[in-house]
DNA sequence: CCCCTTGACTGGTCAGACCTCTTACCTGTT
DNA sequence: AACAGGTAAGAGGTCTGACCAGTCAAGGGG
């Protein structure tokens, strides 16, 4: 790309998600503070190198994920994420590499422990084949940990689309990014791919079977699992650290 | 507001404004079906009648919600939302009174009574004052639905808060502006707003008595409530007018 | 036959002008 | 002195048309 002589320059922004990428940093490091208001449009766009309408685009995609309030007349305003925001931050804050906060892979766990079980539970009762051929012995994921991690993405996706309700599928397409790295993390312990393998077999039973309590139950214990699993772990790191 | 004298004329929303609500109303019509390709944003621009940069404007969240994706060099393509969105596609396709999922209201409270009772002893684990004051005597709703469809969303999310996972607060602020909407339908029955009631007293003592387990308890019942009260109320509205 | 060039098509960005809304301040009236 | 109205500054919203930059497939040279 390019001249294609100078070889190693970072990927190289294009210009909105330049100045987009660059505002979530600035509000992330609270440079803009929540509830603080940002510079006017023609001021901020040439602080940040580009012009109005390259910035506006960027303006419209951070207004829409929760980050700012803008509106016609007043200056915009910039809002506490964590209180206003939407699904969509989390994927935001990831990319931008931000500080999450400390128990937040936590936190995602035990989100999914309170839905997972009653998606699988919908799924088992609405659509057991397709779970059935999915957790089929051939379509089992290699021992590597990424392909656990998108194998168990892919299954905890086909659940909700199972389930016959679409609010699961919207809102595990929320995490979506971030599911995928934090489990290649958790999958790098054999252990938990043990664990996810008893499952695997668990479920594919109760689905057989067509058996929608039974799915809900090994799937919540599951869940529970792998929290309990990863705040120990958690744990141990904090101690051998003791950082952040 | 403007001279006055017109009175009854349409909202007129703004060119960026309508753009958006044009494309989200032809994508939901499947004039522009799910996987296939938008005309090109020059041409785009023309046909709805606003320019280029205010359509990109447009494009550039529709892209973030999840309703598009549009990429350098390649056309626009048009993604199937129940698959791929965001939970942001609710609101939008609510604002722009397209047509919901037939279970939809049923499909949120089934997602509530998955998260509720995880959030609400999350936060009476964490923090039982809040809750007990929110809870309190002189706090409590006035007997019309509006304002119980306020309060209720007001607990909820103030439940979520409590409960120190941000997550919970994420997904319940995806929902928002329906749930204003179907809560003021729900609580226009007596019945409703008087179970509603007990609820809050049975939180509220488990509240005071902090005891997580109660609280849980009690909301997984309340949400349970709430769901077959719904289901039954659409079974027979659906019985009476064998609409849709 | 394969590779590479090239051009047409699509989105991405730039520039600066002008429109509209919000607000606070400054009038003139009561 | 208090209030209603007008007004102008400053913010976001939109328009114009030109040019930059990826993508892909058709066509020409090795």
């Amino acid at each position: 790309m390019r001249s294609a002589v100078i070889t190693s320059l970072p990927p190289q922004r294009r210009p909105a998600a330049h100045a987009e990428g660059e505002l979530v940093s600035l509000i992330l490091s609270r440079h803009f503070p929540p509830d603080s208001t940002l510079p006017a449009e023609r001021e901020l766009a040439q602080q940040l190198g580009v012009t109005r309408p390259t910035l506006r685009e960027a303006l419209q995609r951070l207004d829409r994920d929760g980050w700012i309030d803008v509106r016609h007349g007043k200056s915009t305003r910039v809002r506490d994420i964590w209180v206003e925001g939407g699904l969509n931050v989390l994927a935001a804050v990831v990319r931008n590499g931000g500080p999450l906060p400390a128990r937040f892979v936590t936190n995602l766990l035990e989100v999914r422990l309170a839905m997972a079980p009653a998606y699988a539970r919908a799924a088992v009762h609405a659509n057991p084949t397709v779970i059935a051929t999915l957790l089929s012995a051939d379509a089992r994921p290699t021992q590597t940990a990424e392909a656990f991690a998108d194998f168990d993405w892919r299954l905890h996706l086909a659940l909700t689309t199972a389930s016959q309700n679409p609010v699961f599928t919207l809102i595990l397409n929320g995490f979506g990014d971030l599911y995928q790295v934090m489990a290649v993390l958790y999958f790098s312990a054999p252990a938990a791919r043990r664990a996810s393998t008893l499952f695997y077999d668990a479920l594919a039973q109760a689905a057989k079977k067509r058996q929608p309590e039974r799915a809900e139950k090994v799937t919540r214990e599951a869940m529970h699992h792998s929290l309990d699993y990863w705040t120990k772990l958690e744990r141990k790191t904090r101690a051998q650290e003791g950082s952040r």
